[in-house]
DNA sequence: GTTTAATCAGACAATTTAATCTGAATAAAT
DNA sequence: ATTTATTCAGATTAAATTGTCTGATTAAAC
């Protein structure tokens, strides 16, 4: 089990991360970053193709080309790549999986867990790529 | 996708609510938890049986069996249960996937993610399953 | 003792998620 | 133009999770 993120989620923030801890205007390959990463190639550049479509990412094809940020790292926010991939869901749903669970109706950890989902959130929503760069590097160069 | 828990553990930790809101003595059958928490009724079955050899629940075999709490209420908490079925890593791992994720090699989330984890632990270690019963009947009669 | 209603055990099927393969399209370099 | 290195698209496979089926075992009730 990963712990909150699907694997594919995972490796979609590592590979953003990435692509954000690059100078501007660098441009990565998938077989780059799935090595660096330790993630299987052809799943990333899926999953990189995908944040293409969202918007998030964009990409130059044919030799020479790769994958780079659409937009300035200080406007991508961690909540924004993972609405891309894992949807957010998981910031409505119940956390012992009751339908329908709500502050008129709720289950046993509606309240307490409420707190830590909402502290949840707003750490993906506060912090844009930017903040990430030099303790990304650190770590990649660590793996 | 569920929020934090597998399917398997939010049915099991439902299931168990369920069994420590009954008067004590009592013995419930898979068939009835399966109806009154609309859950398929093999799989929680299974679960239950899982949940028999963690030590968490008894069973009593033959007719007019069922399952009941193996110990008292106040001594079950929430995390026995997640620990029964989808074990503890969660509480290990990287939020981000990274292997090796500590102090000395820190993910860029991980003191952020470090206390939410450690929020949410001691969520599921502060609470036993005596604190419940209401809360777990009111639910349980609304779905 | 037979019937009945339950857990238990293990195989099986379906679904979802993760990962791989094949080849087309693209564009830089030669 | 040809080669080369890339993204892209779609099919396929593999693995994990979720859910179902069949029948054995157990014990209460008759």
């Amino acid at each position: 089990m990963t712990v909150i993120f699907s694997k594919k989620c995972e490796y979609g923030l590592q590979a953003v991360l990435y692509l954000a801890a690059q100078s501007k205007g660098e441009v990565v390959t998938s077989d780059e970053i799935a090595k660096k990463l330790n993630i299987p190639k052809e799943f990333i550049s899926k999953i990189l193709q995908s944040l293409t479509e969202s918007g998030i990412v964009d990409s130059k094809k044919g030799k020479a080309g790769g994958f780079f940020l659409a937009k300035d790292p200080s406007s991508i926010r961690l909540i924004d790549i993972v609405a891309a991939i894992d949807g957010l869901e998981m910031f409505n749903n119940c956390v012992l999986g009751f339908p329908s669970c709500n502050p008129d109706n709720p289950c046993p950890l509606h309240s307490k867990w409420g707190e830590l989902r909402t502290k949840t959130y707003n750490m993906l929503t506060d912090e844009t790529l930017d903040k990430f760069r030099e303790s990304t590097l650190r770590k990649v160069s660590n793996l």
